[in-house]
DNA sequence: ATGAAAGCGCTAACAT
DNA sequence: ATGTTAGCGCTTTCAT
């Protein structure tokens, strides 16, 4: 593997003025850059990361400590980080928890310590309670309230509760008299920001609170809840916690011999790929997983790099309500 | 921070010496090592792994260049890298691809090489073509046939030919004449490699081959192919190239009159979590996501640590075929 | 605008 | 069983 003293040979050059180059430093002549570049280029060099860690103190890397499920949320987002790092400039490092292992969290933020990393995001859509471990860099909480021990911590969300409030207006405005709802796992505090915010738009119009049914965001656990509510008299519209709950929630309600959306309105929740091509088409809220990614990881990458600054503002994203078939003003 | 030489210091001994009973190296006095591991406990020390990386050449982390996706298979499958890898006690870095990218996988192996990885994991479910880029570290490919340039290149992958043809079988073994296919997206390997199986199970009992349906993976377009099934004559098994697929298939099937399992057979594909709790309970092939990682890795690890010894030989897991509610004779 | 020298905190090779 | 001595390949600091 050649070294950079290589390259420097090459292009008839100082080592460090190789270096210089190689970090777009200033105070290098247009021309030396050239002969540098080109010399590396011909050597097939790249810079050893391990060395330049040790000489400077940073990794340009960032762990990320996220649940170990393919649910839909969990798994975009974690998409998301990981091309929001990549276009900041840091590499990622990712570690995995099971649900329900008390010790996952501060196992996983420790074992990142070890790799040196520049700074940490938990992404935790289940509350696993404090983190008892001291981390010495600047930690993204997303979603959850951050309990963590850290010189800096940001935090970053989608607006849940505002979200599930404009479906469940949307609902209201149409004329529904209320909005039943299907939750998620209570044990997900996303879930329960769904809930607060359908529950608070019903409370803002005085509109009666009906039981809310617990899903486990599967569709099939939808399709439980339907049933359900096809059996109760009275329902008109439905608001649930996921795309994928709407969707067996719709099956569910047509097996049953009630239309959608002339019996009964649906909203879910995510805006996912196939939401537009379901019958009917499905009235959904889009979950901005990226942009949450991007502005919390610029957030961590501000305090990473400028520790005394404060964090800029977090801008807070507009819901983004998308109104499609299966929601329409109740039946006469 | 506190360095090795103060470990020592505080321990009575010599900074190698710390570095031996960190390492687990042989030649330590039981006494030493106790002494050193709590002098390195109180200091709250942690190795650098930079400084390591620096010495030994090695970065002990792994490198996953994965298709940017939060569908069930994809995802499933990084997770199960990720655990493979931490138990082997190797770090996981992560880079994503975007479907279409045609410089994607080359441009993500090559942020990995200027990351330092020891080993890199390409897990690409849809074949983007060779990756025209030297790579001096053993790498792993998962699912697709290699076209790499690599020192050692590696694969693993389920036996997707295999379990296709036992759904196939098993529904030619309960008597059904033939044997409808729902498929994934032709350019995925995996939907292939089904499609290949299913066809063999038909020609080797000399059944018709039907006309194939291909759906994007969703319940929905399952649902689709469904509708269109229950309009062709004669259709009494069908072998989905996933769950989600076979789950929208189903409702269809039902909401078109059709019985399941009494007129029509199907068997998913995946196993999913909630493939025993749907209506009726779906039989399907288990993806043994997590084992299929497992033995990658090891693999990956061997021709790391002992780049002269032949790796060993791939284990192969037994096709897990999941007999449930879903699949029965064929009607009288 | 460029270069020389001195580490960063470990592991490797070689003592003892 | 333990210690000593050299680097690993960069960045930093200070000269020029």
């Amino acid at each position: 593997m050649p070294r950079s003293v290589d390259v420097a040979r090459l292009a008839g050059v100082s080592q460090k003025t190789v270096s210089r180059v190689l970090n777009d430093e200033p105070y290098v002549s247009a021309d030396v850059r050239r002969r540098v570049l080109e010399a590396a280029k011909t050597l097939g060099y790249r810079l050893n990361s391990a060395a330049r860690a040790l000489a400077s103190g940073r990794t340009r890397s960032i762990g990320v400590v996220a649940l170990g499920t393919a649910l839909h949320g969990p798994a975009s987002l974690l998409i998301g980080i990981e091309r929001a790092a990549r276009d900041l400039g840091y590499a990622l490092r990712v570690v995995t928890t099971v649900e329900g292992d008390p010790s996952g969290v501060a196992g996983a933020v420790s074992s990142l310590l070890d790799q040196g990393v520049d700074g940490i995001v938990i992404s935790e859509p289940i509350d696993e309670g404090p983190v008892p471990i001291e981390i010495g860099v600047p930690v993204l909480v997303l979603g959850a309230p951050p309990s963590v021990a850290a010189p800096r911590v940001l935090r970053a969300s989608v607006r849940a509760h505002d979200m599930a409030r404009a479906a469940t207006d949307h609902l209201l405005d149409l004329g529904h008299k209320t909005v039943h709802h299907v939750a998620g796992p209570r044990n997900w505090h996303g879930a329960r920001d769904r809930l607060d915010g359908w529950s608070a738009a019903l409370a803002g119009r005085k509109a009666p609170q009906p039981p809310v049914l617990e899903g486990d965001w599967s569709a099939d656990s939808g399709y439980a809840a339907g049933r359900e509510l096809a059996k109760t008299p009275g329902v008109t519209a439905v608001f649930a916690a996921n795309d994928d709950m709407a969707i067996g929630l719709i099956r569910a309600l047509v097996d049953s011999g009630r239309r959608v959306p002339e019996d009964v309105s649906v909203v879910g929740f995510d805006d996912i790929p196939i939401a537009p091509y379901v019958t009917p088409p499905l009235t959904s809220v889009r979950q901005p997983f990226d942009a949450v990614a991007r502005d919390g990881l610029s957030l961590l990458v501000h305090a990473i790099e400028k520790p005394d600054q404060a964090p800029p503002a977090a801008a807070g994203h507009p819901v983004d309500l998308v109104v499609r078939g299966s929601t329409a003003p109740p039946p006469a």
